[in-house]
Order: structure tokens, then C-alpha cells, then sequence
RNA sequence: GCUCCUGUAGUUCAAUGGAUAGAACUGCGGACUUCUAAGCCGUCAAUGUUGGUUCGAUUCCAACCGGGAGCACCA
């Protein structure tokens, strides 16, 4: 419909003689104002030399004439919006698509054949998964979901650092630490605390005792080189109970990966292309270190291998670039991390694509907010962090104590309480612009009322319950339900909101694709608040389970919060 | 110090340069013994300051004030 009015005051415009560089058709903030608007006639008016009231008008006539397909009615208004409106039955053609494509409605071709590759969740071996990490998988989970539905070839990478500092540190935290190593009597849960907590004790102790750098730095040297049995066993050890804690919480979380990779594997292609760039003169020698100098470029100089000879973390990222692009050849590369990361990353992609010239235009990075506790910045260096486990179960728990009066099985129970809890936290990170920070506020994000998760499940679901008792009524449900009935209601648009339901699910498909350019999942979640707001008003006044039209539009309801709900990652119960 | 991000009801968040700045939470007030009240309806309440560009600015530009992040051998 909007191409269909585009063209139409194209046509108009021009034959009038005047030229739209790009024609405005959109939704209007308010239904009231109709179903859609064009602006054109006030952005035109100058070089018309007329007011855009008279022009909107004289617009508006020619536009009359041509006596468009489901246009009721076409007004002027104000400064000089023309608005128009659709007639009600155009919407029962759009409910009947959604129950035509049902789990597809809303998907669209625009990368079909395009490969696009995709990392986020950098989770490091021997630290802690906290609150943060599960933000970071939340978004990049949703984000690999929305560019599956332009139809292109998704791969999902993770990427870990399972060398460096950090491992050091750990392994120099142990001698501190008053309990003994676990054993295999232990749980993983147990195993991967103590690893987090000699962490924390070992970089507590490194800031306040400087001396032992030389110590840490060996230890490094040795990770690296694998020279020491003693500190390989410890660390081949924790490094395996990390990667399985990692995947238990990625299974919870409902993400998964199509590859991993590690620093481990980056340091050694990294440093051989630092190398070629030092030679080529992309890079250049500094105080023994070989550095990139960013400043002709307007960033700023980053040390990529340390005067010791080990690459740092920029090092290995241009090696990985090499790596990630042998593995899947992909048009876009996207990699998401939390947004203190800006700087480094302007500076390596530059370095990438000047070793890596065919990398030119494909490399995007996408970055969020910080999760901060009221306190400020979480920090796993000095263990002031919320475990991602420890949350995730104080929510289900929250969740439970809920549902004890409702009359389902326990093991019913278990299931869905994990479903609302992980949709309530998922929802909460994903309904705000990707940018800004979240202030981890504990009572807030434990509550499930209004613009929540569990408020859109809860639509869902009882839709569903509608849909059951009008089956029981003997109504059959499917997209056939538009020949089987009469309509002969005029309803006023503003007023009803059964057409504002229908007119909310039509827009569905835009909202996905504004979502996907802008790399914004939160268009999709306060689509999502909208169109369970609306349904729940319709709900509460409309009896829904006697009537084939309303139920087909629940169905409809249905298949559309499930689908946006999927691309948000974030499953819907049939109960709750 | 330099660079980048950011400032919207009491609180947490929305708003491709458009119409009366939307929600949610909180407060206050309702409806309903009909399909799940994690719901529905009503109500109080906001664009940091000063300029500029524009027919039109929360949005773009400048300055100021406030908050955050990043800046050489960590990741």
C-alpha cells in the first residue's frame, strides 16, 4: 500500500511540475490521523511558492481522482499532512496472510545469498559469567536472529580469550586461595566459582603489590608457550570447565554457536601479519615495541606487540580477522561488543583493512550499553559481580513463588517458570536502544508487571486460551475464515480496538526491516508492548471465542507475537 | 588534557526533522462474580541552559552546565 501511494503522488507531484527528491509515506504517531501520511506537500511548498495548506489541498484533489484501491478517504490537515485512510476489509486480507505464512510472517529476502557472520558473547575462560555477559549474548543472539530473517547465510561466532593477563593472574591466584583445588567430586558450578574467585584474589593482589609483575609476566610466557607441566595441567584443567559452564549457560540462555575460536589460535596469525605489516610499512618500530600509529588517521596508536614479543589483544584481533574470513567468507561481518570498546575497535578495523584490502566495506561493528550495578561498573577483577547463574535462579524462584495457586504440574511448572524468567530478563535488556546502559536495578528487574516479557507472554497465552474455548465452540480457525463471513460493520478506526489490533499486525514485516537496518532488536520489542497492549484491550472488550473474525485476528495476534518473540530470542509458553 | 557517548514525568525507558512528546513503575480514582487480574479504563506528571539552521527541532549545529567511557606494551 505505501508503494502504491508513493506512486500515486509521484504521479500527481510531477504533473504538476514540481519534483520530490524522495517521497515521505508513513505511519502517523496517532491512528486517529488516519492509516498513513505523506508530508510532501510541506516540504515542497517552498519551491512551489505556495502555502502547504493550498498545496496539500490541491494534492489531495488530484489524488481523489485517481479514486485509489482501498483508500477510503484522503485529508488535509493542519500545516499540511495528507492523511489517509484504508478501508477496514484491506486489513482482513493482511490477517488472512498472517495465517497464510503463519512462522514466516514477517520474514523478508532482502540479503538472500549473502553470507554475514556474526560475534559476540567474548567470554572469558577462567572468569566469571556474570550479568554482563548475559546481556551480550542476549543482543547478539537477537541480532544473529534478525539478519537470518533478510534470509542470508547466518554463522554465529564465539570468540574467547583464553590467553593473557587474565589466565595468569588466575593461575598466580591459586597459591592464595584457602580452599583446595575441586575435584571431580565437585559441580561444575562449584569448579568454575573457585576458579573466578582465584581470579579476583590474584588481581587483587597484583594491584597491590606491583613487585610481583616480573612473576605474573612469566606465568604469561609460560601459558603462551606451553613450556611448564605444572602450569599447563592447571591450565588445560580450568580452561575445560570453563568451556562447559560456558555451554551449559548458553543452552539456558537458548543461543548457540556455529564456531568457536581463541586467543590462543589468533596470537600466532596476528603476529605473523603484524609482521608483514611492519614490512610493508602499515606498521612501524617503537621503544622495541611494534606499534600501529592511528594518528594520520584520527585514532589513536595502539601497541600491537609488546617489546617481550607477545601480540596483545590487537594483535590478535587482526589475526583473527584473517582466521573468521577463511572459516566463512562472509559480505558483512558483524562484531558485537559493550561499547567501551568503540576506540579499539575504530583503530583495528582501519589496521585490518589496510592488510586485508578485501575486507574494505565488510566489517561492521555493533555495540551496546554497560550492565552496572547502583554502585557503578561491575568488576570481575575484584569479584564485585552478579554470576549470571546465581540471577538466572533467583528469577525462576521469583517466578515460582508466582505461579503456586496456579493448577499446572510441577514439572509443567519448572519448565515455564525458566521460559518467563529468561523471557522477563531478555526483554528487559532488549526493549531499550542497543547503546545506553542498564543500571541493574534487582527489585525492578525481578518484577513481570507492564512493559515486560511475561506481560507479552501473558497476551499470548491467553490468546490461546480464547482460541481453545472457540474451537470448542466448533470454530475452524485458517485463513479460509475471510470467505466464510459477512461484514457489513462500518467501525470507526479510532474508537475500535479490534482495527487497531489488525491495523498494528499489517505493520509487522516494516517493523522487522527497520530492525534489521538499524541493527535495533528494541524496534521489535516496543512493537511487541504495542501490539499486546492493543490486544489486551480488545480482549477486555470484545468477546472474542463467538465470533470467526475475531478469533482468525487472535490467531493472527498469535502467530505475529511468536515470530517477533523468536527474533527477540525469547520463546512464548502455551500456559503460564 | 585529548577523543567519543550521553542528558526526556518522582523512577526506568520510547519518539525515520513533523501533528496534542508516547509507555511502564509509583501515587490517586474506577470497572468487572463473561474467554487466565502477570490484565482493563481514567488521572497527576517531563525535553539540562542559551543561542542558531528550518515552514516545523527532543531530534541537526554551536557554546555552557551535568553524567559516563576510552586514550602505549592489560583484555
Amino acid at each position: 500500500m505505501k508503494e502504491i501511494l508513493r506512486d500515486s503522488v509521484n504521479k500527481v507531484v510531477l504533473g504538476m511540475g514540481l519534483m520530490a527528491p524522495s517521497i515521505l509515506i508513513d505511519y502517523p504517531a496517532e491512528m486517529s490521523h488516519g492509516d498513513l501520511y505523506t508530508n510532501v506537500a510541506m516540504t515542497l511548498a517552498k519551491t512551489a511558492g505556495k502555502n502547504p495548506f493550498d498545496l496539500a489541498t490541491e494534492i489531495a484533489e488530484e489524488l481523489k481522482k485517481l479514486s485509489i484501491k482501498d483508500i477510503t478517504s484522503i485529508d488535509v490537515v493542519r500545516p499540511g499532512f495528507i492523511n489517509f485512510s484504508i478501508d477496514d476489509s484491506y486489513f482482513d486480507k493482511s490477517v488472512k496472510e498472517v495465517l497464510h505464512k503463519k512462522m514466516h510472517y514477517g520474514k523478508n529476502e532482502s540479503m538472500k545469498g549473502k553470507k554475514i557472520l556474526i560475534e559476540h558473547t567474548s567470554v572469558n575462560p577462567f572468569k566469571v559469567f556474570h550479568i554482563g555477559h548475559i546481556m551480550q549474548n542476549t543482543i547478539g543472539e537477537a541480532l544473529s536472529r534478525l539478519m537470518e530473517w533478510t534470509s542470508a547465510d547466518v554463522q554465529r561466532f564465539c570468540y574467547q580469550g583464553d590467553v593473557g593477563r587474565h589466565v595468569a593472574l588466575t593461575i598466580y591466584g591459586l597459591r592464595l586461595m584457602e580452599v583446595p583445588f575441586p575435584s571431580d567430586k565437585n559441580s561444575l558450578q562449584e569448579k568454575v566459582n573457585f576458579l573466578g574467585q582465584a581470579y579476583a584474589k590474584g588481581a587483587t593482589y597484583f594491584k597491590e603489590h606491583p613487585e610481583v609483575a616480573d612473576e605474573v609476566q612469566a606465568i604469561n610466557k609460560k601459558v603462551y608457550e606451553r613450556t611448564d607441566g605444572e602450569v599447563n595441567d592447571v591450565y588445560d584443567t580450568g580452561r575445560e570447565w570453563s568451556l562447559e559452564y560456558f555451554e551449559e549457560m548458553f543452552k539456558i540462555l537458548g543461543s548457540k554457536f556455529d564456531r568457536y575460536f581463541f586467543e590462543s589460535q589468533s596470537a600466532g596469525p596476528g603476529v605473523k601479519a603484524v609482521n608483514e605489516g611492519l614490512s610493508n610499512g602499515i606498521f612501524e618500530k617503537s621503544d622495541g615495541a611494534i606499534i600501529f600509529n592511528g594518528e594520520k588517521y584520527g585514532i589513536h596508536t595502539d601497541v600491537l606487540i609488546t617489546k617481550v614479543g607477545l601480540p596483545t589483544y590487537a594483535a590478535k584481533e587482526i589475526g583473527l580477522a584473517e582466521i573468521k574470513y577463511n572459516a566463512f567468507p562472509y559480505d558483512t561481518g558483524i562484531t558485537v561488543t559493550a561499547n567501551e570498546q568503540n576506540d579499539f575497535f575504530k583503530l583495528t578495523i582501519k589496521a585490518i583493512q589496510l592488510l586485508f584490502p578485501f575486507l574494505e566495506n565488510k566489517l561492521k561493528h555493533v555495540s551496546h550499553g554497560m550492565m552496572k550495578l547502583p554502585e557503578g561498573k561491575m568488576s570481575s577483577r575484584t569479584g564485585d559481580v552478579i554470576a549470571g547463574r546465581d540471577f538466572i535462579d533467583e528469577t525462576v524462584a521469583s517466578v515460582l513463588e508466582k505461579m503456586t495457586d496456579r493448577k499446572m504440574s510441577e514439572d509443567d511448572k519448572k519448565i515455564v517458570s525458566e521460559e518467563i524468567a529468561i523471557a522477563a530478563i531478555k526483554f528487559s535488556i532488549l526493549k531499550q536502544t542497543l547503546g545506553k546502559d542498564i543500571v541493574f536495578d534487582r527489585t525492578k528487574a525481578l518484577s513481570f508487571e507492564g512493559d515486560s516479557g511475561p506481560y507479552v507472554q501473558y497476551s499470548f497465552v491467553r490468546a490461546g486460551s480464547v482460541l481453545r474455548k472457540g474451537e470448542e465452540n466448533g470454530f475452524v480457525i485458517d485463513e479460509n475464515f475471510v470467505d466464510k463471513v459477512e461484514r457489513d460493520i462500518v467501525v470507526s478506526i479510532t474508537e475500535n480496538s479490534e482495527s487497531v489490533l489488525k491495523r498494528l499486525i499489517a505493520r509487522f514485516p516494516d517493523v522487522v526491516t527497520r530492525a534489521q537496518s538499524e541493527y535495533a532488536p528494541h524496534y521489535v520489542s516496543q512493537y511487541l508492548l504495542t501490539l499486546s497492549g492493543s490486544f489486551n484491550s480488545f480482549y477486555a472488550s470484545s468477546p472474542i471465542a463467538t465470533s470467526l473474525p475475531r478469533l482468525a485476528l487472535t490467531k493472527a495476534f498469535q502467530y505475529t507475537v511468536h515470530n517477533a518473540m523468536w527474533l527477540l530470542g525469547i520463546k512464548v509458553p502455551k500456559e503460564m
